[in-house]
DNA sequence: AATAAAACAGTAATCATTCTTATTTTTAAA
DNA sequence: TTTAAAAATAAGAATGATTACTGTTTTATT
């Protein structure tokens, strides 16, 4: 009826808690196999599934066709590299009054947007500097 | 050396220029096929990609897992309806403002953002209205 | 302990997309 | 206008992320 407990679901959220690197499934389930050498991968989408859906953590869909998983459920924003991939929290204020921006002409019910930045992160930057090739 | 003209490619762009919905790939291939029956899917592929590298059509992600082009690659912002998965053209303010925002406190290069907005279409508002299951 | 529900590992299947290959078109030049 | 190289094609195989299936193991409850 109810959902069990399960180690497996433990470790996943524990990992996600620890970092914060925004991992992908697949990223997840190397890193759990530390812990649980043979968990399977499709355990690893399965729970990531379930704790989207109980709203525990947040999956992050920032174009590179992979998805990605947040344990921070607050609303915040991301920064992906286009250099390296990594996906980055921001700190910034709330832009949500894009929203009545959005709204403004529009004859259906607006619920909510995505949005995420991409650039060069600093540590590509750095790299950047000084390369010859 | 260069590229080379194309019955395919022209009807695939003559397609897109001609319908304001987005269509995914497969949705070019199913309309096209009554032009060149034996059209092959990855013909529809390849172009809608070379089309999107020449900067003629626009790729838009919008994380229904699937990809979605359009002909207008002049700046502007999308609906994606939860009902009906539709993608719908936004009329509203440009809000690259949000680039200053983002940027503020981070120290890498921002170099844009992707934000697109979602909820209840019009068409399905309506429906919902009067509708007893 | 006995049992039913939930979760699991392992693996097969799916789906969008890309890649491969042998053939056909296009195009510029002979 | 043939010709030949470059580009594009159709058809189908391959890939990669994700989901589904199946028989076994865990969990929680009597």
């Amino acid at each position: 009826m109810a959902t069990k407990y399960s180690r497996q679901r433990e470790e996943i959220k524990a990992c996600l808690a620890s970092r914060k690197d925004h991992p992908t499934a697949d990223a997840v389930y190397m890193a759990i196999r530390r812990q649980i050498p043979n968990i399977s991968l499709g355990t690893v989408y399965r729970n990531l599934t379930m704790l989207v859906d109980a709203g525990e953590i947040t999956r992050l869909r920032v174009g590179d066709g992979v998805d990605h998983f947040d344990y921070d459920t607050s609303p915040h924003y991301h920064f992906v590299c286009t250099e390296c991939g990594s996906v980055i929290d921001l700190d910034m204020q709330n832009i949500d009054s894009i929203l009545r921006l959005a709204g403004a002409g529009f004859d259906g019910r607006i619920a909510g947007h995505v949005t995420y930045f991409y650039g060069v992160c600093g540590n590509c930057c750095k790299k950047e500097t000084g390369e010859s090739n």
